[in-house]
Order: structure tokens, then C-alpha cells, then sequence
RNA sequence: GGGCCGUUAGCUCAAUUGGCAGAGCAACUGACUCUUAAUCAGUAGGUUGAAGGUUCGAUUCCUUCACGGCCCA
């Protein structure tokens, strides 16, 4: 390993020796328990009852001040910190065989250590409630030094990659997480009042239903077969309903396959349920009472301030028909139209130029574009068209309105819900007019299973279902705007840093094989004999040519993108470029750039590559 | 996908117009018996995210790339 002399090397060598010297003095620097009898604020708020008890407490040293023959130091738990004054006079000696430090060993503690503490509860002279230390034991060495104590930790990737240095040099950040997990408690105990049984559905499924996302495709080994990873477990849970369960839901994983930003995650949790007997308006009902459960029992309060809006979940949630929301905020209403045409053209009266296929698409479009920012407080929208809802049962009334209806707080989409489409023929043939596997690529991919309507065929019960967003919920309630500050793991691109290659001696993390190759074009030569094993065919090469000013001087940079080399890379060739102190004439310049590809690299593959056949279009403008 | 911004010691941040890479905390050595971000004296710690370019000289200017953030679609 090659020396290195950065400071976090050199403080990991210093703890790793002062490992080494406690084992040859007989302490265990990992034991396996503690015998923890007291937490720290439950001392600080019952001072006036501890006072004078002796307590054996444990967690992280976050402070340590040496001040001659008397030590402070703070000791952080699960719920908050406390004081340790370590008195050489009432330390007790080292003792090998409890694994005691003495006064002197001391000095083999570092902030970050976790250890164990047992002494009187008391006050110091300036008066904060501290343990007057009798023994202290190493429960666990740490290797690295935590983020400044005062500073804490800023740097945003670094909260996101490692949420524990945050958790721990900031405590506070702990809490959005806690009220996560009790949320978690919160929805099970409501809809265990509600009659509700919990199931766990598969996430690995040979089909993925129950929604249009681009699913995750894995390979299961055993029955050499891809699956994928669940998009949805609706399908499951209308099983489960056939099966004779009248009542079920899940808290089920979601993976979808599709972009990352403020309000998406590529794997997120949600609560589906499926009720037997009832209809959509049942669920209006249950959704609407569980948001209210939650910010009263687990929150215990109804008003949240949701991306700047005060919203009080003690204040019954307005309902209106996706026609009417519309009405209302164009003052046109899609009811009326009696042909697409009249439809677009309304569209196009509202800015919104896209023609759609049908009256139901239009009214969506308007929907989406028009109304869905304008939904501040709790709505529930319910009567979407048909067009759009194919596992959804049309409305008596309307039959061109599907029994559904959608959450919508702060503008956000917080949950989806319908009366469920139980008639198999039906299903079937909707969902045939919707199989399009060209539309695979965008996620809009229905694919059939008919294991699934086979068990309709058997018959299916009346069911509707709710399925409100886990990370939703909590960006409400935790009034966070980021699903990251919801996420404790939110999804990262590995990374090993330079410190880390060196101790632990790795390599950097697998390049990922999808990933392009990026060259200069004086290695392509070598990088095609090297690399390139067996043979190519249809080899594309599209140069690009960048021009630019500086400080006037003028340069011109090329590169250039070829496809055909490997199954899923492209080979981008870049580190052509050219200065001149007076403009360049671009049409030249392309055309040289181009002379300059195909001598360097179309001539040479085709020397490599005999049989291919090598397309070199025209330089671009990037 | 597009635009903008960021990346300097373990952490938080400086570095004037392109001119010797610096501070605080943490670390190391020593002093100190009630401190509160203890104090005092001293020491060490750098591939300035990576590669290339311009320049006598680049943390700084240019290009490409990586990672991350914000805004927009």
C-alpha cells in the first residue's frame, strides 16, 4: 500500500494503534454488550429522583476535554446527551478483567467511541446535571473522526451518502425519520380499527400489472426466467380478494424504472388496500379518515404547512367531478362536446395545441394542464374518463366516467382509487385495445396476464381499493419538500473516494457496462487493438465540431461518436482541437475535420474490420 | 433532456487582477483538579474532483469528463 500522509489516514493509523496497545493491555475494544440501566434525558427531566442514584449509561462520545487530572465529556444516546466529569480521584483503577479503564487510559478514547459509563448522578459547580464517573468501558473503537461538532455536516452529498454521520453530528435529523416509522405503526393500527389484515405480495412477479411504468427486469436463476420487480400489487390484492379475504391491504415496494427528481424515487412504498362489497365512495371516506388519524395520533396535530400552504386535516376534504374541476377553473365543459374535433378545438382555446384521440383524453389533457397546480387543499377528483381507466368500472349514471377518484394536497397526486373491474370479458377486451408493446420504450406498456383474469373468471366480488404514496405522506407531514429528506437511503451513484481506494485497498467500483467509452483520438489505435475481440458490422461515426472565442483568440474543439463497436456502448472520441487567432471559416473547418476522421479512423477500421460496413455522416453543429 | 451553480486538509470555509495553497475545529507532543466550542505552547496534515489546453506561471481562464445540487421541460 503506498504511503500516503493525508490527516484522515494518519488519524486512522493513531486509533488503529491504540487498538493494538489496548489488546495487548487486555481490552476487548469490541465487547459484545453493554449494561445500560439509564437513558440520558430520561436523567436530565427526572433530575430531582435520580439525584444520587448511580446509572450505568451508553452511547457515542461526541466531546472530550482533558483538563489536567479532571475529564468532560458528553456521551450522546438514542434520545440525547449527557455529561460525563471523570475525577482521577474517583475513577477507579484499570482493571483487565472487568475491562475497566483506569485514569491514564483515558487517553486511549477518541471522540466517535462508543462506551458505557456507571457513576453517581449529580451537578457540577456550574450546575448541568452530569455523572460523576466510577468506571468507563470501550464498547466500540472508531476508526474515523466525526464531522466538526459545530459546524456539523453541510455538504449535501455527503448527508445523502452517508445519513449517519448526519444522524449523529445532527441528532435533530433523526425526528422526520422517527415520525416516518410511526407513521408506519399509525396506518396499520387505523386500518387494523377498520377491519383491515396485512398481507406481503410478491416483488418479484412474472408479469407487471396494475399500473404503466417502465418496470426493473431481473433474472431469477432457479427458474431461469426474467422477472420483474413490482411496478404495483394491486393484482395481488384482488386475488387475495377472490380468494375470500373481504378486507386487505399491503405496504408494498414499488419500483419504477423512470426519472429521479424533487417528488420521484426510483423505489418508493405505498399502502394499497382492497375492500370487498363497496365502491370508490367508500374509499373517499377511508382515505380522508386516515390522513386525519395520522396527523391526530401520530402528530398530534391537523394543521401542516405544505410547500408554503397551511393545510388542516380536520376540515372534510372538497369533492368535485373532474368535469366540474375543470368548468371551474376554464369555465369550459367537455360534457358538452359532441365530437373530438369540438374537443381540440377547446383544448387550442386554452393554450393547449396537442390534438387528442378522444372527448375523455381531452378533458384529461385539460385537467393536467389547467387544474391539477390549482388543487391546493385535500381534493378528491373523482369521475375520470373511461378513456383513460381501464381497470376501472364506468359510472351507472355515466358510463363514459370510470368510478375513480384521485387525491390531490398541495397540487401533489397523492393517491389513486377505483372501483375495480371485476367483469373478466370486459377487462380482457380493454385491456387488449390497450396492449401496445411498441409503447414498452415510454412505460405505457399494458402487458396481459392472464393468470390474473383467469381469477376473475372464477369471480371477483365488488372491491375498490386505495393506494396514497408512503413518501407523499410524509413529505405532508414531515412538511419536507424533497423526497430525499423522507428517503433515509435515497438513491446514489456509488462512489469510492481516493482515502478509501488506498485503505482498503480496492479497486473503483465495476464501470458500469452500459456506459459509454470515452478516448482521445490519438489512443483510438491502440484502444481498437486492445479492446475490440471478434467483429463489428454497421459502424456509425457522426463527428461534431465546436466552435468558440477566447479572449480573442479563436478555437475550434472536435469529437466524434461511434456506434457499432460494442453491444451497448458508444465509443466518443474527443481531444481534436485547433487555435487561431482569426475566425474560422466554419464549412472549412467541418469539411478538414471530416477529411481528418476518415483517414485517422474509417480507414483503419476498415483495415480491422473488412466485412463492416462504416458509415461517416457529416460534421455537426452541437 | 436543457439552463445555472458547486467540488480546496477528516469537517466547515478562505485565497485580491492568473503570482509562495491558508484558517478554525478534529489530530499529534507537552502543561493544567469543575470544564461548557476549556485554555496555553508547539507539531504535522494537500493529486485544489479527473484529464487536457492557454500561459514564464493555473485553485483562478478555456475544453471535455465524473459526482452532486437548484430551476425548467
Amino acid at each position: 500500500m503506498s504511503k500516503s500522509k493525508s490527516g484522515l489516514i494518519e488519524q486512522r493509523d493513531t486509533r488503529l494503534s491504540k487498538i493494538k496497545e489496548l489488546k495487548t493491555i487486555g481490552i476487548n475494544p469490541y465487547p459484545a454488550k453493554s449494561c445500560r440501566t439509564d437513558y440520558s434525558d430520561t436523567i436530565i427531566n427526572n433530575y430531582e429522583s435520580y439525584k444520587g442514584k448511580k446509572v450505568t449509561i451508553a452511547g457515542r462520545l461526541i466531546s472530550l476535554r482533558k483538563h489536567g487530572s479532571v475529564t468532560f465529556a458528553h456521551l450522546q444516546d438514542q434520545i440525547g446527551k449527557i455529561q460525563l466529569a471523570i475525577g482521577k480521584s474517583i475513577l477507579k483503577p484499570f482493571d483487565a478483567a472487568s475491562a475497566t479503564l483506569g485514569y491514564s487510559e483515558l487517553k486511549f478514547l477518541d471522540v466517535g467511541d462508543f462506551i458505557e459509563a456507571y457513576g453517581e448522578v449529580s451537578k457540577t459547580k456550574t450546575g448541568e446535571i452530569s455523572i460523576l464517573t466510577e468506571t468507563v468501558k470501550l464498547l466500540t473503537k472508531s476508526l474515523r473522526p466525526l464531522p466538526d461538532k459545530w459546524s456539523k455536516l453541510k455538504d449535501r452529498e455527503l448527508i445523502l451518502r452517508k445519513r449517519y454521520l448526519d444522524t449523529t453530528a445532527n441528532p435533530e435529523n433523526k425526528k422526520g425519520f422517527e415520525s416516518l416509522a410511526k407513521m408506519l405503526f399509525g396506518i396499520r393500527s387505523f386500518l387494523k380499527t377498520k377491519g383491515f389484515l396485512e398481507f406481503l405480495t410478491p416483488v418479484l412477479q412474472p408479469q407487471y400489472g396494475g399500473g404503466t411504468a417502465k418496470p426493473f427486469i431481473t433474472h431469477l436463476n432457479a427458474l431461469n426466467k426474467d422477472f420483474y420487480l413490482s411496478i404495483s400489487h394491486e393484482l395481488y390484492l384482488k386475488r387475495l380478494i377472490t380468494a375470500g379475504f373481504d378486507k386487505v391491504f399491503t405496504i408494498g415496494r414499488y419500483f419504477r424504472n423512470e426519472g429521479i427528481d424533487k417528488s420521484h424515487h426510483p423505489e418508493f412504498s405505498m399502502i394499497e388496500t382492497m375492500t370487498a362489497y363497496e365502491n370508490y365512495e367508500y374509499n373517499m371516506d377511508l382515505i380522508e379518515d386516515m390522513f386525519r388519524y395520522i396527523a391526530e395520533e401520530v402528530y398530534g396535530k391537523t394543521k401542516f404547512n405544505v410547500k408554503g400552504h397551511i393545510i388542516d386535516f380536520k376540515k372534510s376534504w372538497k369533492r368535485i367531478s373532474m368535469t366540474d374541476a375543470v368548468t371551474e377553473v376554464t369555465g369550459i365543459n367537455f360534457d358538452d362536446c359532441k365530437s373530438i374535433e369540438e374537443a381540440n378545438n377547446r383544448l387550442v382555446s386554452l393554450g393547449i395545441e396537442e390534438p387528442q384521440e378522444t372527448i375523455g383524453l381531452a378533458l384529461a389533457k385539460a385537467f393536467e394542464d389547467k387544474v391539477e397546480e390549482t388543487l391546493i387543499l385535500p381534493t378528491l377528483v373523482f369521475g375520470h374518463p373511461i378513456d383513460i381507466s381501464p381497470l376501472a368500472k364506468p359510472m351507472d349514471s355515466a358510463p363514459d366516467k370510470a368510478e375513480r377518484f384521485e387525491i390531490f394536497i398541495a397540487a401533489m397526486e397523492c393517491g389513486d382509487n377505483w372501483s375495480e373491474q371485476n367483469d373478466p370479458v370486459e377487462l380482457l377486451a380493454r385491456w387488449k385495445a390497450n396492449y401496445k408493446p411498441e409503447d414498452r420504450e415510454v412505460g405505457e406498456f399494458h402487458p396481459l396476464d392472464y393468470d390474473f383474469i383467469e381469477a376473475l373468471e372464477y369471480g371477483m366480488p365488488p372491491a375498490t381499493g386505495i393506494g396514497p404514496g408512503i413518501e407523499r405522506m410524509a413529505m405532508i407531514f414531515n412538511e419536507q419538500e424533497n423526497i430525499d429528506d423522507v428517503i433515509f437511503f435515497p438513491i446514489m451513484k456509488p462512489h469510492l473516494s481516493r482515502a478509501n481506494k488506498d485503505i482498503f485497498a480496492a479497486e473503483e467500483y465495476e464501470a458500469d457496462e452500459s456506459l459509454d467509452i470515452l478516448i482521445t483520438f490519438d489512443e483510438f489505435k491502440k484502444f481498437i487493438l486492445n479492446e475490440i475481440k471478434g467483429s463489428a458490422q454497421d459502424i456509425i461515426i457522426k463527428p461534431y465540431l465546436r466552435f468558440w472565442e477566447n479572449k480573442e483568440v479563436f478555437q475550434a474543439s472536435g469529437s466524434a461518436e461511434i456506434s457499432g463497436l460494442f453491444k451497448n456502448r458508444s465509443v466518443k472520441l474527443a481531444g481534436y482541437s485547433k487555435t487561431s487567432d482569426k475566425t474560422f471559416d466554419k464549412k472549412e473547418e467541418m469539411s478538414k475535420f471530416n477529411d481528418y476522421i476518415q483517414k485517422l479512423i474509417v480507414s483503419f477500421l476498415q483495415q480491422i474490420f473488412g466485412q463492416a460496413e462504416i458509415n461517416l455522416s457529416e460534421t455537426f453543429l452541437p
